[in-house]
DNA sequence: CCTGAATAAGAATTCAAC
DNA sequence: GTTGAATTCTTATTCAGG
């Protein structure tokens, strides 16, 4: 159960600006995780969040570090020096990369295209490693 | 005055592996700053400082800047718990997530088993999106 | 503005229990 | 190994005052 809790914390952090254990507390519960503060503390621990500051100047915890914009354009230069083609046929995209770029494209696309990359469509994903 | 102590507060964090605003008081006071708590943690507010683990897993005052081990935990827990299935047929992989995370699932991957991912195939890589 | 004193608010840990 | 209740510890803010 502790990892399930750990990943709908994630994204939960990511979605909404929460700035106390309580509120997140809250938020896990209308998820259906009927835990305490102490046990939030603790996954926060583990998960190695950090409570930073938000744009408008308010308390937020996220995932320490990069403040995503940073890596979003990191990765999106990358994504064009190392994609080779991009095609479409029906509901499948094929994206070829150069070798050793799978990686780096994989987690460009996240940063460039979120949308198409995962949010937008229905039902399952999956990936297919060639 | 103040620009003067945000500074030794960066020396001091960098030094140091000061756990408490308490702590960072005493040393800042040692250095002649006699400030109280609650400038302290207005600095840290200021600085943007957080609380993170060190290496110890004790929690520690930091700048920001952390450096993918932070992802990579992240990713990885995330990836224990949205992965459906993992099938392998030849030499295709098919992983399965939940809706919703397949970019989390893919940067999982990256960070849990990067020589699979991307390192130990040779030629090109090919991502499909259903 | 910047700060301290006091307080409220928040978070980590202890101690048991499972 | 994981958790909750209660506690202690820590931190943010309020409310003056400089």
């Amino acid at each position: 159960m502790k990892t399930r809790r750990h990943a709908k914390i994630l994204e939960l952090i990511k979605e909404y600006d929460i700035d106390t254990q309580d509120e997140l507390l809250r938020f896990l519960r209308e998820s259906g995780f009927d835990v305490t503060q102490a046990t939030v503390s603790r996954d926060i621990k583990e998960l190695r969040l950090v409570k930073t500051l938000s744009r408008t100047g308010k308390y937020k915890y996220s995932t320490g570090g990069d403040t995503g914009s940073n890596m979003s354009s990191k990765f999106y230069s990358l994504f064009a020096d190392s994609v080779v083609s991009v095609e479409a046929a029906q509901n499948i995209v094929v994206v070829k990369s150069m070798t050793g770029m799978a990686q780096a494209v994989c987690a460009a696309m996240d940063a460039a295209y979120p949308q198409h990359f995962v949010g937008t469509l229905a039902g399952e994903y999956t990936f297919f490693i060639v």
